[in-house]
DNA sequence: CCAAATAAGATTATTTATATCCTATTTAGT
DNA sequence: ACTAAATAGGATATAAATAATCTTATTTGG
């Protein structure tokens, strides 16, 4: 139960990889997929995400490739994995969508809720800088 | 991300209402069933797992039907969550399945770790009796 | 023996995950 | 301007997991 998703995974595998590279080195987008072992055009989606909220910055053409959007300490493991994954949610009666109307004060929904209070948390407090064991 | 199944719902849902029972009160699963608005046939299959391991005690025939296995501050939601979904596993790499092996020293591996073993500990701290609000 | 139950296996439908392909657009360099 | 090198984005394909149902078997009380 709970597992992250392949994407979730190559998505950190990724993200982490730039962020073993020198500030402000594009890197190219074969490059990384081939040192982190995931199939490029999967990567290429998944930087997709990654830049249009600003985790990374992306140079189209000739020369072009990635770069981290923000300093390596900056970004957090929880914004990897829910730009990705969506939101940290172990049942969806806690993002809001409806379910548990079926019972007015249903007694779980306390349980959920802290579960996913601690997983954010955990995930908040590890970064990209941590992570890239420099 | 992390979300619950519709089973592990149900499964929460049904076992939940056997727990507001009175103890030793044998319930159809046709009545457990339309009380927690679940499939019946899928039910069926839920109580068939939990039987298994003990979770529920089933009576077959005329007069048949389930019973909590032990007692309701003894059953955790842990128990009844891995019955249906499996393992708590953020990650592949904390169940042993392989993976992981592609980077010796994994960095993020202790986060994972850490989030299976915080969610789970929550999870164990909750009985069905604290969910049957009696 | 019959009716009421659960057990178990097979099957089906739907959704999600995991990609891949193709075309468009941008950009540096000549 | 032209070309080659890149990313962007939409469409499509395949496989796996989820969600559910159906059918047949087995058990049991009366």
């Amino acid at each position: 139960m709970m597992e992250l998703t392949r994407k979730g995974e190559y998505a950190i595998r990724g993200i982490v990889y730039l962020a073993t590279q020198p500030a402000e080195q594009v890197c190219l987008l074969s490059d990384i997929a081939s040192a982190v072992d995931v199939p490029q055009t999967f990567l290429a989606k998944i930087f997709q995400q990654f830049s249009k909220i600003g985790l990374v910055r992306s140079y189209r053409g000739t020369g072009g490739g990635f770069v981290l959007g923000r300093s390596p300490d900056k970004i957090t493991l929880l914004e990897v994995v829910e730009a990705v994954e969506g939101p940290i949610a172990p049942n969806r009666c806690v993002t809001g969508e409806g379910e548990c109307s079926r019972d007015a004060d249903c007694t779980v929904h306390p349980v959920w809720v802290s579960v996913q209070n601690q997983v954010r948390d955990i995930l908040a407090r590890v970064t990209l800088l941590d992570l890239s064991g420099r």
